[in-house]
DNA sequence: TTCGACAATATTATGAACAATCCGTGCGTG
DNA sequence: CACGCACGGATTGTTCATAATATTGTCGAA
């Protein structure tokens, strides 16, 4: 996050990688002999790393019955997603306390740029923003224990996250309340930036909840 | 948590239980050997414990040097603090949503029960009953994920929290803060418990921040 | 045909041995 | 006397072999 140290790729990241990239689906068992084989390495290394990722979330170990890749109900990633937004929230909140007016410069930027996504009816582009919007408010805030669970988090639910942004008109929802949230951090004032993020979780989850089964 | 199965006691869970009883001290190196003989367990077993501990943030590993008990300093307190607090929040707020008359009536006489403690300035009782309370929420609110990182992070702080329950006068501010929250939760008012914990939350940082060096 | 016991197989759990790395120590040299 | 350097002990990282366990398939009897 601060100092990358490019020390080398280890197995678990190569491993988490593949699970995030969809290599491995949901529910798939995770068989030792064969993570070895495909990855060149050995048993005690992928073990541990199986022990790792479970403590992630990421995958399930279930005694003598090995490891699998694990699946995110839908109510799961409700309530994932519910402690993020209010982990965004006190991030929000933080960030109004400690912004710089350089970082202000770059948050409109960035709702600017989202404005003009809506506009063009660009999804992609809109999510990818949202995305950059949210990390910037993370490292503004400089709240090293939220951002590693947020993330951490996010990671769960890559599978799931998608829908939501592709809902129509989502975007047109979400931004005036990205506008708002943006407002309160350049104003300096956490207790308005954490209930705007506020609102746009209770926006987001219902969203969640009304949509596709 | 729900369903206790009465399973085995992993060596996972005596370690962690000995780092939470202060068996092993902050900083302190976990040399694998050592370990092994003290629990009777392999060096794998011991070197998976290490590697799900330190995804709990309980002990830190050091490429080829081994793994210490992680040191938790009082910014990071703090911070994982302020993350619990919010989670609370949200964990009152769903609580309000949820709670039966049954369960209303068991807050309030936690409620109850804490008043006197003040009253008689029993600041182990209140403590335990402090506990007890967001304990209850957390069962109501029946929100797994946010209960699970709560805990977690409970476990992170338990060699800081003491001081603040302890802290004089401490009881007397947080008690009608409690107060409130309760009564929200009671009257099913999600936003004002979620605001209520809220500003328990801004009252116990501050508390944190002033306390003792 | 279907149910249950039993054996075969696959997979994980454990244990022991080996190799790589780090850290402190003592020696030698400028 | 200070600095650098090589060496040795200690500790971790890796690999392989073996035991324990669960799953699956098969056979026989009701």
């Amino acid at each position: 996050m601060t100092a990358g140290s490019p020390q080398e790729e280890t197995l678990t990241d190569r491993v988490r990688s593949a699970i995030l990239d969809g290599d491995f689906v949901p529910n798939q068992r995770l068989v030792e002999a064969d993570v070895c084989e495909q990855f060149g390495a050995a048993r005690a290394a992928v073990r541990e790393t199986f022990k790792e990722l479970a403590g992630e979330g990421l995958v399930e170990i279930l005694r003598n019955k090995g490891a699998r890749v694990r699946a995110i109900s839908r109510e799961e990633a409700v309530e994932i997603t519910e402690v993020r937004m209010v982990l965004e929230g006190l991030s929000a909140a933080k960030a109004a306390e400690r912004v710089t007016p350089e970082q202000a410069t770059r948050l409109r930027e960035i709702v600017g740029d989202m404005r003009e996504a809506v506009a063009v009816n660009d999804v992609d582009r809109y999510s990818e923003l949202n995305a950059a919007l949210h990390a910037e408010i993370r490292a503004i805030a400089g709240h090293r224990t939220s951002a590693a669970i947020i993330e951490r988090l996010g990671a769960q639910v890559v599978r799931h996250k998608f829908r939501l942004a592709r809902q129509p008109g989502r975007a047109a929802v979400s931004l005036p309340q990205h506008e708002l949230i943006v407002a309160a951090i350049v104003a300096r004032d956490p207790e308005a930036a954490q209930t705007a993020m506020q609102q746009h979780l209770r926006s987001v989850t219902k969203a969640l909840e009304a949509g596709p089964t």
